[in-house]
DNA sequence: GTATCTTTGTGCACGCGTTCACAAGGGCAT
DNA sequence: ATGCCCTTGTGAACGCGTGCACAAAGATAC
């Protein structure tokens, strides 16, 4: 998942969870499916399996929307479909720039669920002066000098980073400056943003680590379980090499030593040396 | 973020929290830039900073880990590379597939961030016999019926779905099959995997829903704050003609009305209607 | 009209995650 | 060696999110 970053107390004002809000463009991903088998009604069993959560959560989910369904039969499908639309805000149209046209970009500006959902990519922009000019999704690819007139003519607040590291904090001021006050990050960065500005960030390379680390675990659960040592003398899960033969894996070498002359917390329980990556 | 999904009970055995299993990748990512710097040391402060993150909340984090700083100094740079690093499994080698190189597909390839951190990609592969053979990122893409074969020689245990909604589920079910036991899922599409697979969602449109949510409500903010009805007949919270205008928006029309002949909660109050996306 | 059946809506309790605030601990100056 | 100062590590309190379990409420059959 993109990493979630508060910024407000929380969900303020008429207070749907922020949880909630997170999970409503599932349901409706799934009401907007059963839709189109014209199905009339959904109960909240179906529905929860359909989007894959607990009936409770989504019975309570759509509670604090109001009361929509109906006791013994279930929801009215199109109508839940409206009211979580807009709910969300959906209909409206949201103009939205993409900024970065690399090979992330140019997918995003090709990527058909924007334009479903009431979101209208109505600018490209990258600093290449190569690439400007250039049609990528039916829209020509502008320069960089461009950016605060496409966001002033189109009154846009919702922006997109699909640059890389190095610039995203500069073209992240510079959308904020020009009065985008929501950001989709994919830039492996974290950007500084003042108050009333919403940034959720979208990082592929945490998904994997985190994926790795559990699929680490996981590893180390097929091995024998080492007994809990106790003190802060971490003794650390390895997956033995067992585990990295059956799965063809293979560790590095290398181990930076403890800074201090203390105890060395891997001395004699961590046999498989590592080195950080680049 | 990426929205999360459970799966297992939480984090169990040496029981370090998964929302701290989420900041590890961040604080790695700020310590390697230290680490270029060649910067000795470091303090929560700063590195929490750094992150993106609040001081204490780091601390924590890393209490889960051990007790790896120095009091009164702070932390040693490279020795909490190393020490995040093979908690995360990073410091072993973890062979990718990615199935589906469309757009997305093929910037997923392309993506530095994968085999900076121990992610080699080994496999890319599309349904289209017409990409069979062609070269992406530097690798020859394989048709599906080779996805069980890689997957085994290459001792592959982490997946990447990036083909479209309806091809997901099946594919997701060979990669399970062939050994596949952690997947990242770009579709649009809920995953069901047996237990024991742990499966992260990346969705672009959610993301961009769940923006559009807090900049509608921002927007209505601007207005006059509205007293909160009563008894769950909900008044929503419109953005006012004033704010469409100043961003540009434009309301669309139609608006399904409430199934049974009960109480419309709209009535009189919502004046701006919408459609549903398709 | 009454009884029964189905499904919603929610009060409540529990557990995870966050934050505060401070004691413990190590360096450094004197 | 001693005392001061700085930063870590963590106990405790709080708040949010989840899931259970049930009462309320509407539909349906008779």
């Amino acid at each position: 998942m993109a990493t979630g970053r508060p910024h407000r107390p929380a969900t303020r004002s008429r207070g749907i969870p922020e949880a909630t809000v997170a999970r409503l463009p599932l349901y409706l991903r799934a009401l907007t499916a059963l839709s189109e088998r014209s199905v009339p009604t959904v109960s909240s069993e179906e529905l929860a399996g359909a989007a894959g959560v607990n009936s409770a959560k989504l019975r309570k989910d759509f509670s604090y929307l109001g009361s929509y369904g109906t006791r013994g039969v279930g929801y009215d499908v199109e109508y839940l479909v409206y009211q979580i639309s807009r709910e969300l805000g959906l209909t409206q149209d949201w103009p939205v720039v993409i900024v970065g046209i690399g090979n992330l970009g140019a997918a995003l500006a090709n990527y058909g669920g924007f334009a479903s959902r009431g979101f209208r990519v109505v600018g490209l922009i990258d600093a290449d002066p190569e690439l400007a000019g250039r049609q990528v999704a039916g829209l020509t690819v502008l320069h960089s000098d461009e950016l605060e007139r496409v966001v002033e003519e189109n009154g846009v607040s919702i922006g997109v980073i699909a640059t890389p590291a190095g610039a995203a904090q500069q073209v992240c001021d510079r959308l904020v400056a020009a009065g985008v006050s929501s950001i989709l990050n994919f830039a492996p960065s974290v950007l500084a943003v003042p108050d009333g500005v919403d940034v959720r960030k979208v990082d592929l390379s945490i998904e994997l680590q985190i994926l790795a680390f559990h699929e680490q675990r996981k590893a180390g659960e097929n091995a024998a379980a080492l007994p809990e040592p106790e003190n802060g003398e971490v003794t650390p899960v390895e997956p033995p090499a067992t585990a990295a033969v059956t799965r063809g894996r293979t560790d590095r070498e290398g181990q930076p030593a403890r800074p201090d002359g203390g105890p060395d917390s891997d001395g004699g329980t961590d046999s498989a040396p590592a080195v950080m990556p680049a």
